[in-house]
DNA sequence: TGCATGATGTTCT
DNA sequence: GAACATCATGCAC
């Protein structure tokens, strides 16, 4: 008696469609990490959907391979993939069925546990900054490649995503009220063309679009 | 305040 | 061998 609140994930069924469709529906949601060391749960104020293999901007464009497997699999489970060297991104895989959508979670703002979302990421001067870019987000919530495939979608999981209920005596903000923009994705040069990025208007944990110019590649003459 | 660049390793061609 | 769904820093103004 007297444990920890009940938690109740976000049905499976919610992840079971196009990612196009699911994204701007999970801004506002909930994604918490229980781990040994304490509780970090952040509201979600940014993502982009990435279609399958209909998409050449998807990791799973090209087909299935060991990497992307995940994405092949059963929605609502995470897609955790290891980039630049040394930073994690994490996506939510939707449809299902072979039919690999996903979800990238690009930025949350921090609700629960900032004590502990704060030691792990040192640099962060602002509270705005713990999570505001993918890779900061897994950093914020200590998200690691050990947490590809994990099943968002039950309670009993250390990653779970849930639906943002109402929160008496708060501001309250949440997906219904606020206003939702659509752009282009970030870091992407396929189908850029496409505004599959969603994010919370106004949301201060919401990085701005930079129109960076082509990378530089490292000028080596041999 | 804003841009240019290095860090760093896995994946795929 | 090259690209990569990035981040933090350093320097110019």
């Amino acid at each position: 008696m007297g444990g920890p609140a009940p938690v109740t994930p976000i049905p499976r069924d919610f992840f079971a469609r196009p990612a196009v469709d699911v994204a701007p529906e999970l801004l506002g949601a909930v994604i918490e990490h229980q781990a040994p060391e304490g509780l970090v749960a952040l509201r979600l104020t940014e993502v982009e959907a990435y279609a399958g293999q209909a998409d050449p901007a998807s990791h799973a464009y090209r087909g299935k391979t060991r990497r992307n497997a995940v994405m092949f699999g059963p929605p609502g489970h995470a897609y955790v993939y290891f980039t630049y060297g040394m930073h994690f991104c994490v996506n939510l895989v939707c449809l299902g069925e072979g039919r690999p959508d996903a979800v990238l979670l690009r930025a949350g703002e921090v609700i629960e546990g900032e004590a502990l979302a704060r030691a792990r990421r040192a640099t962060s001067r602002r509270a705005a900054d713990l999570a505001s870019g993918p890779a900061r987000l897994c950093q914020a919530l200590g998200i690691d490649s050990s947490f590809n495939g994990a099943d968002v979608c039950t309670a009993g999981s250390p990653l779970r995503v849930r639906a943002d209920g109402p929160r008496p005596g708060t501001t309250g903000r949440s997906a219904d009220k606020a206003k939702i923009a659509t752009g282009p994705r970030v870091g992407v040069t396929a189908a850029a063309e496409v505004p599959w990025r969603f994010w919370i208007e106004g949301a201060p944990s919401v990085s701005a679009y930079r129109p960076h110019g082509p990378r530089r590649r490292k000028l080596v003459t041999p």
